[in-house]
DNA sequence: ATAAATAATATCGCGCGCGATATATTGTTA
DNA sequence: TAACAATATATCGCGCGCGATATTATTTAT
């Protein structure tokens, strides 16, 4: 019986649970507006900034190319974005919101922030404990980044 | 521009990309060791109590038997662990460390632990920030789990 | 005791994530 | 300028997660 090797006392095992529950708590939202969570961070990257090649999205989303790259194409599929070759450098595939897309941030909007607040209505959490939350994350993040 | 559909803004976002971070700092060790992370949080039920069937094991991962019954399937194929129906409920499947599941405990011991603490070295977050972000994970886990 | 409801597990399909590898284009260097 | 290295993206394979559904065994109600 290592403690070191108890389930709880895991942190990882922790922060794999609560992403996962979170993630799940955005479904029904998600649902409505026909995307995944995946699919809704790219979007949110591309409402941000519109038309950035498939590296720029990877690096803000501190994912591979090899899995922002079939994400593009389901979404494509869907028609929320569309992708056309780089003028100046033809190795690039420079991503856009379609109408569809850009069109989809109102909905979200109305949807998403809503829904959230009113599953967590419940949770014990201040604002200042999110501020703070988000500042050790972010310590973790950047510790494991490459 | 919303300010609430901000990547920056997204606790989220966060707790997805520290799950995926961290989880991929386990894995120098846990290829050592022939497995997966979310094979290793099955082996940590284990280690903690053998034999038990696939719901329990599933309840503490708080994932679903459909993710868990193929994670076992794997397992067992790997000869980590043994799977025999239940005596007196015939539709359980009891889950039993093998020998090499059980002597795993000692190798794991041996690499994660010092593997992980050396990654960590860099984080800032000291013991009793690690301690709140446990509280604070733990508090959105149970606002969301069913 | 038999039918219906419930429970435990499994199967299927799909969308990630990611290591490994391939392809095409650009940059660099001899 | 020809060879080589680097860069951007894509493809492939596999292991999750999970909604939906199926199968088998147990429990409950009639």
């Amino acid at each position: 019986m290592y403690a070191e090797l108890q389930l709880d006392n895991q942190v990882c095992f922790r922060l794999y649970t609560a992403a996962r529950l979170v993630t799940q708590a955005y479904a029904p939202m998600l649902t409505e507006l026909g995307i995944t969570y995946p699919q809704y961070l790219v979007l949110m990257v591309l409402w941000e900034k519109d038309c950035q090649p498939v590296n720029d999205i990877a690096r803000r989303l501190l994912l591979e190319t090899n899995t922002v790259t079939p994400l593009l194409q389901r979404m494509e599929k869907l028609g929320i974005i569309s992708r056309k070759r780089g003028e100046q450098d033809k190795r690039q595939h420079l991503v856009s919101l379609t109408v569809k897309g850009r069109d989809m941030e109102q909905k979200a909007y109305s949807l998403i922030p809503a829904g959230m607040s009113e599953q967590l209505a419940s949770c014990p959490l201040k604002l200042e404990d999110y501020q703070r939350l988000v500042q050790e994350l972010d310590s973790i993040i950047n510790t494991f980044k490459k």
